[in-house]
This record gives C-alpha cells, sequence and structure tokens, in this order.
DNA sequence: TATGATATTTGGTCTGACCAATTTGGTAGG
DNA sequence: CCTACCAAATTGGTCAGACCAAATATCATA
C-alpha cells in the first residue's frame, strides 16, 4: 500500500538528493537552476522542479528565488537517513548502530507505555507476535517477526509522538539494518528467552520488567550487527 | 535563514493538510482531483499538484494514477506533529506532554552520549550554554536558554541519528510549548540547582549524573506545562 | 573605490495539451 | 441474480512555452 513505480521527478530527486548527501555541494552553495537541470535531464521545468520540492522537503536545499541553495547534513530531516545508508553499497556500521541503540532506548520506552497503559485487546495482539518471535526464532521470519512485534509495541501504546517517531525511524532503517545484519541467524536460544520473559511481564503488567527484556533484546541485536569482533566495544557506553 | 513569505502552492497544502487532520477525509478516502482542487481555489493545477505532493511527503496522502487517498494519523510523519499541535487554538495538553516525555527521553541520551564522547570545545560550548541557562533563569530569555542547552547538547555528541530526530521535535515543538509553559515563571531555583549539578557532571564527566540532570529538568518541565493542577498525574508513568 | 541604477537570472505561477494507469459503468455470459 | 469482461471517463505524470516578482550580478557613475 505503500509507493508505485518510481516516477521520473522521484528519480531526480532521488539523484540531487544523493548529490548532496555525498557533499557535492557545499552548504550554503547554490545547485543548478530549474532550467539547467531540466536541460541536463532532457525534461521539463515542472518535472525538474518537483524534484527540487522534494529536497526542500527533506531539509536539504533552501530553495528561494534567485537561487536554491544545499543545506548542511545535520540540520536535515529523519528521512535522510535511508538514503544516506544507501549511499554506500555496506551501510555504515556505526549509523547502523546509531540507529539500534535510539530505536532501543524509543522501543523500551515503547514496551514501558504499552504495558502500563495498554488495552487488553491491544496486548492480546502483542502477545500473539511474541509468540510468533518464538516459534520464528532462527528461521528467516526472525526478521519480520521482530519488527512485528514492535510495531504491536508501538501501537499499543497510545503514544502518538512516539509513534510518529517510530514510524520515521523504521520507515528509513528497515530495509538497510536486515542488509547488515542476518536475524536469522541471532541465537535463537537467547530469542526465546527474552520473548519468554516480555510475555511474562506482560501478562503481570509489570513495565519496568518489559522494558528491561527488550533492552537485552537490543543488546542482542547490537552485538549482532555488529559482527563478532568487538563486542564488547559497542555495549552500551554508559554505566547508568 | 528559514522560511519566506508564503506561497500559494504552500497555502493549498496547508489547507489540505488541516482538512485531513481534522478528519475531513477518513483514512482511504479519495480527496477531490488535482484539476477539482484547482478549479475550487482558482489555481493552475500544476500548483496544486505541488500542494498536494506535499502532503504525500508528509505521509497524509497516497497519491495514484486514479485517485489520490488519505493516509491515517498514526501511520504520517512527525512533521505532522507541529500543523497537529496548531489545530486548536490552545494546544493539546496531552500531545504536549508527550513531545516533553519522548523529547526528555532523548535529551537525556543526548547528555549522556555527550559527556560521555564529547570533545573538551563542544562540551566548554556546551557549559556557556548552562552559564546562560543560570543567568537567566526566571527572566523572559529562559526560554531560549534551555533551547540552546539542548542544541548545544545534542550538537556535542556526534550522534547523528539523535540530532536529526531531535531536529525534527524541536522544529515541530518549539513554538507551541511555548504557547502551554512560559518558561520564564519555572522556578529559578530550581532550574539553577540542576544547571549547577549538570555543569558538575560535565565537568567530572559523568554521563549518568548529567542525564539524571536532563530527567529532573523535564520533570520540572512536565510538571510546569501541566499547570498547577494534577502534578502527579503527570509524573513518570512506570516506576523503573 | 564605493555606490547606485540597470540587466539578468531564478523561482512561482499560469495555460493547455498528451499519455498511461486506474477507476467506473455497462454489458454479455454463467 | 451474480460474475467476468470490455469500453469510456477520470486521474495522475509529464511536457511546452509564457509572464511576473524577487534576488543576483553587472556596470557606469560619483
Amino acid at each position: 500500500m505503500a509507493s508505485s513505480r518510481r516516477t521520473r521527478s522521484e528519480s531526480i530527486a532521488a539523484e540531487l538528493r544523493d548529490d548532496i548527501l555525498r557533499g557535492q555541494y557545499r552548504p550554503g552553495e547554490r545547485l543548478p537552476s530549474e532550467r539547467d537541470l531540466a536541460a541536463r535531464h532532457a525534461t521539463s521545468r515542472g518535472t525538474v522542479r518537483e524534484a527540487v520540492k522534494r529536497l526542500e522537503q527533506l531539509g536539504l536545499a533552501d530553495i528561494q528565488p534567485g537561487g536554491t541553495r544545499a543545506t548542511p547534513v545535520h540540520a536535515c530531516s529523519l528521512d535522510v537517513l535511508g538514503p544516506l545508508l544507501a549511499l554506500e553499497p555496506v551501510p555504515n556500521p556505526a549509523l547502523v548502530d546509531q540507529i539500534l541503540e535510539v530505536l532501543g532506548i524509543l522501543m523500551r520506552f515503547a514496551a514501558e507505555v504499552a504495558v502500563a497503559d495498554g488495552t487488553a485487546e491491544k496486548l492480546a495482539e502483542t502477545r500473539r507476535s511474541i509468540v510468533r518471535l518464538r516459534t520464528s526464532a532462527g528461521s528467516s521470519d526472525t526478521g519480520e517477526s521482530i519488527a512485528g512485534l514492535f510495531r504491536a509495541l508501538a501501537d499499543a501504546g497510545d503514544h502518538l509522538v512516539l509513534q510518529l517517531i517510530l514510524n520515521g525511524l523504521r520507515e528509513q532503517a528497515r530495509e538497510h539494518v536486515r542488509k547488515t545484519c542476518d536475524p536469522g541467524s541471532i541465537d535463537p536460544v537467547e530469542l526465546r528467552r527474552i520473548a519468554l520473559d516480555l510475555d511474562a511481564a506482560i501478562e503481570r503488567r509489570r513495565p519496568a520488567v518489559a522494558g528491561a527484556a527488550i533492552e537485552r533484546l537490543f543488546d542482542v541485536l547490537r552485538r549482532h550487527a555488529a559482527g563478532r569482533q568487538d563486542k564488547a566495544g559497542i555495549r552500551r557506553r554508559i554505566a547508568s
């Protein structure tokens, strides 16, 4: 229900976006004019215009009469994360870990909110997703199951702000995180243990316990994504 | 360096956006066609087209040949938060609290990262912003000082993912949160105490202590935003 | 050299048109 | 009566060329 085939203006937008992300235009530097771009891409100005507009909404360009200018990356929208990861054939491991780090914090909170405030119905759905995770642990469906659990947790809490952020993060990260860490090869035993703990926490309505389970899950995910090497280096960087 | 005057397509986009957020179009329902909208607004199809495109990028509309359809709010981008708050003359207090809740979690993490990994230079800048906060506590500049502190902390950590999320959240929330809680009337004594603790934590490089200080800061902010009534009801909803 | 007027460039919008995909409505067949 | 299928109307995607206002660049003048 999401995307259709790639449109012309989308292609141009993607190309320009990657150019900016690659640093081809320094912040403040002027981009080619719409007319210029139209000529280069052998297309109409209207089409180019839509592409440039898209850049502006990503926070990558500041478009004004007299000239459109590039914008520093650190001031952009979350929506540049996906393209940024896709820039290199193998996603930047440091970035992937940052994503898992923040996602872990937010999902932990989501779990706490869900268990504390969730309706019985929503929590039942969450527990069903936990069952699916337990049965699929070790298989190629593991990634899908984990994603399903996350969605259920985010949905159960009725916390709109949290949902919106998680939407964006998921949309940007999903595919690329999978590229770095094949969830199917996560230790199934560990996964099932976490799933059981989480399920028990939900059943007995223990938000803190549920949050701790999610935290452990992300420890596993991050360690797994980082590969066998330097497991220790990635661990929680602060001893709270 | 941000916005110029309001463009016609932006006006139309804003109107459509608010219509959808107000629930005028149920999810899945078809929006008027571009030609129809152009006629209604006495404008050209190209202009309307840019507006509708904007909606799609907000995640509010799914635009496809045959018809553009509305999308459920909970599946949108974070960028709808601002408009959602602006829908009512007085921002929804529950939403504002949700924002402060999530912002608190993220800023706590940002502080921990900053203190753990920040360069001496960046941390010095952060401490300068703390000084500004202490001197402005109780004045009308308090809000600006707090925002400055947040920006410095987010900047010191060199955590891109966190920065991007905080960008979006700040962009959406800034103005509206201020409407709900006048920062100038926050207890200056409490504020200065937190500032001192935070400063000491930075100086001695104690991430956990810095995080705790930020957490206390947000306790104050949330209690203040919620108004004098039901201080207790708003408090941290989970006992971790 | 500094400054102010002028010419050029650039984005914002309009008009009207064509194509391709979808939706819709009706029709023939079960 | 319902279903499967086909044709017409609708809708989005793109193109072309044009005009205006704001910003920039250029150059003559003080």
